[in-house]
DNA sequence: CAGCACCGTGAAAGCGCTCTCAGGGGTGCT
DNA sequence: AGCACCCCTGAGAGCGCTTTCACGGTGCTG
């Protein structure tokens, strides 16, 4: 079995025909007469064909495959269960159009040469990029190469949003946090902390201007501002600091599930009662929030639903028809909402 | 810059070789006179050549790929941060060779033709599998196609330690089992039930067995054994069966981390304090273990690197040499160790 | 000094596929 | 019945690369 594939030219030799016609018909099969179409897939069922991709793609100039680059701190995504969901939509909807998911994860500095070295070899038709800073080099070899990408989250870099092609998927993170810190307010909370992510990424400098709307601009205490780094070790050390600089705050919004899970930590160890003395909501709605104690409230995204919507806006960048999108949608960058869900915390 | 790659014919004309001599050169160069190769060099850099991979492996019959199939349902890997860290362990091998991860990721049924089709179509050189249940189609699928396959997890089918040439990583299921449950007895427990996964996933089984082996063939009260799924709800409904099936238990060790996560928070909400009243021990080490409260008692096993070890066995059965292992050791399964990690539950 | 081995290089034959192009046969129209 | 036209099909030319094979040159041996 192993090693003698059938090529077209077998198949071509089992039904009669030219290489030619059975092309077509792996191909679809449009503009081959009925008979003949049937002799081809049943020869092609007989000997078990399965066409070349390497001889395909050789010809066609596409190679069937995108790349899905992440480049993160380790820290972040040992932790975080995002990227699986992440994946699991790009994944789902990448195989509606008979496309491969190739992962490309870059750790060190030195991994960015062969990464980009990758990218602008055409060994994939498109990228997807994920949380990218503010000076990554990662955008601009990729435009530089000309391969078709779609971002994870706004990107940051200067001139980002000059650029008329570029395309992303961001989740609402201003709003998504203008309504953690009204409903805050609502709680009758008066010293809202905050703890954010690193501000180099678009998605924490968001989230860190949606505490501020919800408080209107006046208020900027800068002694309620801590910053973290989306990890639960940054969320315990910026919440110690926050209640060492101002121990009269009756809350916290922490930027990430991670950090506020942090947080809790902290104000448990320094014994104060959450939501008694101080009322905590974090963002994400990872899973783990859920089992918190007392279980957290923090903002909801349906980051399954961002991986999948990246990946149709590249499929159909790339001119092909993912499931379900209506053929004339516009190719624009997309942001989804978010949603607060009230829990234990607050 | 977009469309017109230099192939190795403009090389070769911007050298003044032939195409053949620049192929030598960019693949290592072996046989080529110092000074042309240099030459060949120069001009590779002025044009920024990349080899073209389709024609390569057109000719070769080899991808420079491998996939890394993960079948799951959807609730495991969601909340997972499991196979984060083992596709990290594994992108980081694979590089060393320049080899390519192709992710395939299957939810349905349906998505099993799909990529056994992937599989035997010849678009990887090996495939590394995951989390496999007994009667899983895919390993019989990988055989017939011939594809050189690792498994993560000791297979379970049939047969499969018969097979001479199977090759797996596994952790040591059954002595971290066995340690977590001695850990109870030392602590003077006597009632110590088990909450166990899926019991066709060897992984499951095996901590089952070890539970079993710490208590001594003779105990294995049925009232103390329950099974779950490995998931946090899973957990939670089986620690409740437990309570009502067997009052007086006093330690329950949990298969994974996640089902341990559920009988805390049974447990908490009937009123039993851990560990006062009831210890528990989970099992895998998820980061989120150490956040719960009280903090959890686990089992550690070195999850990346499985996934690098994994990759190294399939990239030496394929004749290539990863960083670090020295070039005569023999292709085996490999057993690594598990490792209590005593915390607040117990 | 002839002959041999060997090394380095180039010419050329494909790898398996797609796709253009031309031609054959059928159909509809006049 | 004849003509134009269109639809199908097959022949063939590559896609960019590796690799065998043959050849010229060098250094060595007899």
């Amino acid at each position: 079995m192993h090693g003698h594939r059938p090529t077209l030219e077998a198949v071509a030799a089992h039904a009669g025909v030219s290489r030619a016609t059975v092309s077509r018909v792996v191909n679809g099969g449009a503009g081959v007469r009925r008979a003949l179409r049937e002799r081809v897939e049943a020869s092609v069922a007989a000997l078990g064909y399965v066409p070349n991709s390497a001889a395909r793609s050789l010809v066609t100039r596409r190679t069937g495959a995108v790349a899905v680059v992440i480049a993160e701190p380790e820290t972040r995504v040992f932790s975080d269960p995002f990227f699986a969901q992440q994946l699991r939509g790009i994944s789902r909807e990448l195989s509606s159009c008979d496309t491969q998911l190739v992962l490309l994860l870059l750790e060190e500095r030195a991994d960015y040469d062969r990464v980009g070295r990758y990218l602008a070899g055409g060994h994939v038709d498109g990228a997807l990029m994920f949380s990218l800073h503010r000076d990554d080099p990662l955008p601009s070899m990729a435009r530089a190469s000309g391969l078709p990408t779609v971002f994870g989250g706004r990107p940051g870099w200067p001139g980002a949003e000059d650029d008329p092609g570029l395309l992303y998927v961001d989740t609402d993170n201003r709003g998504g946090a203008r309504q953690a810190v009204e409903h805050l307010l609502e709680r009758g909370r008066r010293r809202i902390a905050v703890i954010t992510g690193p501000l180099d990424q678009t998605s924490a400098q968001d989230r860190l201007d949606g505490y501020r709307d919800a408080l209107g601009a006046a208020e900027a205490d800068p002694a309620l501002v801590a910053h973290g780094d989306f990890t639960a070790e940054g969320g315990e050390r910026a919440m110690a600091e926050l209640l060492d600089r101002s121990p009269d705050l009756d809350a916290v919004f922490a930027g990430s599930d991670l950090m506020a899970s942090g947080a809790l930590r902290t104000l448990r160890s320094r014994g104060r009662r959450v939501p008694e003395d101080v009322a905590v909501v974090g963002y994400d709605d990872l899973e783990p929030a859920a089992w918190a104690v007392p279980a957290l409230t923090t903002v909801r995204q349906d980051v399954q639903d961002m991986g999948r919507m990246m990946a149709g806006l590249l499929l159909r960048r790339l001119g092909l028809e993912p499931d379900g999108v209506p053929s004339g949608t516009p190719l624009a960058p997309v942001v989804t909402p978010a949603r607060l869900v009230v829990r234990d915390s607050s």
